[in-house]
RNA sequence: GGAGAAGUACCCAAGUCGGCUGAAGGGGAUGGUUUGCUAAACCAUUAGUAGGGGCAACUCUAGCCCGGGUUCGAAUCCCGGCUUCUCCGCCA
């Protein structure tokens, strides 16, 4: 959520900033409201002060025998006008708050207009691996490998769904281990968090209203969610979950930062975007993932973000894969961040750099609209905090990364050596 | 899933048949007095927050789980919801 002072002060700057990620708004009629609201405040609180000192006065006189039918009845109709302007305050208030509640953040200064082909590669590590033999893609050497079972998952789930087995399982699972381990290390905070989430941590995370097609939704009885079709989901990733574990509170600032990761399944549509060239699991219906999050004083955001991507690109190099690091233009930029940083994996059949991490910073976005603050000791006020978010990492892109540019010509597959203590093995031959 | 009970400030807790109670009383915290040090005692302070107006001093409004309603006036009455606790049922 943008903050409604600066669009009131610098429409103009807010504007501009929006643009960038191809974002055209017209604020007028926002402001019309806003400016209507607080015209209307200012009488219905007056009205309210009245109202406040007649009750007051009404026992006082009645106790000395004074008639106060008339003023009752003249007291009757200020009930009715503030009533009145109450509604259309809040009328007003339920506007402005989708209004705003629909607009992405401004994308950070230093980040660039435009989408995609405007992304700047800020760094690469390592090499293409070079084959002398005719390689495989990742769905042929896992079927082969008997990694994955494709056919069954299909069986099981429906499209867009996989089961791991055997060595997979164990493959898959190492990773997870190995993300695991280096948080810890780091001092990251593990969190397993419900799966199930309700609608507020999805709007808290700036997914909804705008991106609630895109979630596996569960109804509910009426009355909760407010208004939305449905108040609970599954969640898409562990970032909708992290980021609202201090929604509503006030942190110290001593506390901060908060450093958070955790794994969950990730369950999403993904409607419509299948494409063969993203076959296998590339982009499936769930997919493991870990997370990382961080909660900073607002100053200090810009450093995190630079350790978060540290951190994903140490994961991913500690591996041995060839990558590199992408600074995205504004409109490649998640609606609630303000920049971002891809950590962007090499895929030997689809001859291209696939993303296994995206690093965030969605600086006061998120904590606005769940209102997570701090309270800054120098001041004593409180402040909303910066959210940060990081995968580390997504296993469903780095497990194809890992068997295609490994891949020997008899088909085989060298196990990394950090993961070998998880997978017990040092090669994954077929049977 | 069924039946009861409860939700008041940092914590506990009182709130009488609706009216100077935006909240008694404890505890805790902070400051002070006393004091060789500690303990104890005593005194004082202690909603936080959000939103308006004002250059400012300041002032107003909201706020007793949340949302509605009744009323001149609601922590108090009515309706809906959420959460917690106890008992029963069901179960990994």
């Amino acid at each position: 959520m943008l903050d409604m002072n600066l669009i009131r002060e610098d429409p103009k700057k807010v504007a501009d900033a929006l643009a960038k990620r191809n974002c055209a708004v017209d604020f007028t009629g926002l402001l019309s409201w806003d400016k209507e609201r607080r015209e209307l405040i200012y009488d219905v609180e007056q009205l309210k002060a009245k109202r406040n000192k007649v009750s007051a006065d009404i026992p006082r006189l009645k106790k000395q025998g004074d008639d106060v039918s008339g003023l009752m009845e003249e007291m009757k109709g200020t009930g009715d006008r503030i009533r009145a302007s109450d509604e259309r305050i809040g009328a007003l208030e339920t506007q402005i708050t989708g209004f705003l509640a629909a607009l992405p953040n401004m994308p950070a200064d230093d980040v660039v207009a435009g989408d995609k082909e405007n992304n700047e590669v800020v760094r690469v590590w390592g090499e293409a691996p070079v084959f002398s033999f005719p390689f495989k893609n990742h769905v042929d050497l896992v079927t082969a490998l008997g990694l994955i079972d494709y056919e069954r998952g299909v069986k099981l789930g429906g499209n867009g769904f996989w089961l791991y087995r055997g060595d997979g399982a164990l493959l898959e699972w190492a990773l997870v281990n190995y993300f695991i381990e280096e948080h810890i290390k780091d001092g990251y905070e593990f969190i397993l968090p419900p799966h199930i989430l309700t609608y507020q941590c999805g709007y808290t995370a700036g997914q909804f209203p705008k991106f609630d097609g895109d979630v596996f939704t569960l109804t509910q009885p009426e009355g909760r969610g407010e208004g939305a079709a449905f108040s609970q989901f599954i969640l898409p990733t562990a970032e909708t979950a992290l980021v609202n574990v201090h929604r509503d509170e006030v942190l110290d600032e001593d506390e901060l930062p908060k450093k958070y990761f955790a794994y969950t399944p990730c369950y999403r549509k993904e409607a419509g975007s299948a494409r063969a060239e993203e076959r296998g699991m590339i982009r499936g219906h769930q997919f493991n993932k870990v997370e990382m999050v961080q909660y900073t004083l607002p100053e200090d955001s810009d450093r995190a973000l630079a350790e978060l991507v540290g951190k994903a690109e140490r994961l991913v190099r500690g591996l041995g894969l060839h990558y590199r690091v992408s600074k995205l233009a504004a409109e490649d930029c998640g609606a609630s961040m303000a920049k971002t940083f891809d950590i962007e994996v090499w895929l030997p059949s689809m001859g291209i750099y696939k993303e296994v991490s995206s690093a965030s910073n969605a600086m006061d976005y998120q904590a606005r609209r769940g209102n997570i603050r701090f309270k800054r000791k120098a001041t004593r006020k409180n402040e909303l905090v910066h959210t940060l978010n990081a995968s580390g990492l997504a296993t469903s892109r780095i497990f194809p990364a890992l068997v295609e540019q490994f891949q020997r010509e008899d088909g085989s597959v060298p196990v990394p050596p950090v993961l070998q203590k998880w997978v017990g093995k040092e090669v994954l031959t077929s049977v």
